[in-house]
DNA sequence: GACAAAATAGGACAATTGACCTATTTCTTT
DNA sequence: AAAGAAATAGGTCAATTGTCCTATTTTGTC
């Protein structure tokens, strides 16, 4: 089975790749880590950009699926967004230790000048897309891929620093005033 | 002259820590940035690790000497704590190319499980402790202390962002909006 | 000016890296 | 069952890495 292997493949070289980095994760890493030689690991993916395109497409995949979940489960954009905001604390842990993927994973291509930098950035499009829409079906209209694009931001803020500080107080203090901003926002729209 | 010539060595790897990525930079790189000979080099410092320790401790040094300016220029506690917001469009250029320095060398040093971690945290630790000075003078009391986190997340969120998109614009704007939030809680304060 | 110490140059080292190649095995299709 | 294709294993290669060593030059001190 071809896809069963490179799909192992790319599941681990995704994780291995949060956790230690791009360029700190050799092909060596993630074979062993597998459980293949390098030659076979060679014959799924020629180069290490090629595994990088494969690991961004399926974080692509696993994210659009992941927000499509969410715009299916319930019906209020609000707590939408506020699902969103939560995901800090549910993945809190990882968060803490190795920072948040998307943002991580695109400041590290970022700073190597590589050419997938641009396709690590579309995954932060696709949640300002997905928080746009919500801003939107909310009344926003034109202001609400300005809203998206400061939750995103304040959400990348919260993850950089609960990460330097190990500090998961901070995070949930923040996903409370976030919560809260979204709140004054609505309401505010409603005069 | 030992001095000259290892202040030089530092300031080049500030740099290109900063530009690249402490990693994705050797020692090579940044001996013929300064223009010596690796034995050279390797007299001053012996491990890729004391580099990065003196690389620390001289943004540490120079971080505290530029807040110890602004707390000399001006007497507004709020007028300094816009100085800080400033940084961002003052920097926007390079932090649209690399990020913040302090964030994005945090992020890989944790990523990387490195034992100087803490020590790149120490740098937000020297923002966050003069923010907290400023809105205790303010009259923020204990409150103080989770506002210098507040703002010096969302100004790292920020560079994230600008950095990830490479938009101006959006940095502008959201250090707009951190004016506007600290305008707010200081209007909040005085009822 | 002699001499010890510091600074500099350049080479050598083992280890690791991404990349490539060629066999062998396994699977699929007929 | 045979044949071709796909998958796997394991070895090789040049290049780069951090580290270390030994000469040579420069500097500072008496």
């Amino acid at each position: 089975m071809a896809t069963a292997t490179r799909d192992r493949i790319l599941e681990t070289a995704d994780l291995l790749f949060y956790q230690q980095g791009f360029e700190a994760t050799s092909f060596a890493d993630i074979a062993s880590a597998v459980g293949i030689s390098r030659g076979n690991f060679y014959h799924h993916f020629k180069t290490k950009d090629d595994i990088l395109d494969g690991v961004i497409n399926r974080r692509l995949a696993n994210t659009e699926q992941m927000l499509d979940r969410w715009e299916i489960e319930g019906d209020d954009p609000a707590d939408r967004i506020r699902s969103f905001i939560h995901i800090l604390i549910f993945n809190g842990e990882k968060i803490r230790k190795f920072g948040c993927p998307v943002g991580t994973l695109s400041s590290e291509l970022a700073k190597l000048n590589h050419a997938a930098q641009p396709n690590a950035a579309s995954l932060f499009t696709l949640f300002r897309n997905w928080l746009r829409r919500q801003f939107e079906r909310l009344g926003f209209a034109d202001k609400s891929d300005e809203l998206a694009m400061h939750i995103l931001g304040r959400s990348q803020g919260v993850a950089t620093l609960a990460n330097a500080f190990n500090d998961d107080a901070f995070l949930r203090r923040e996903v409370d005033l976030m919560c809260a901003w979204l709140d004054d926002q609505i309401g505010l729209l409603r005069h």
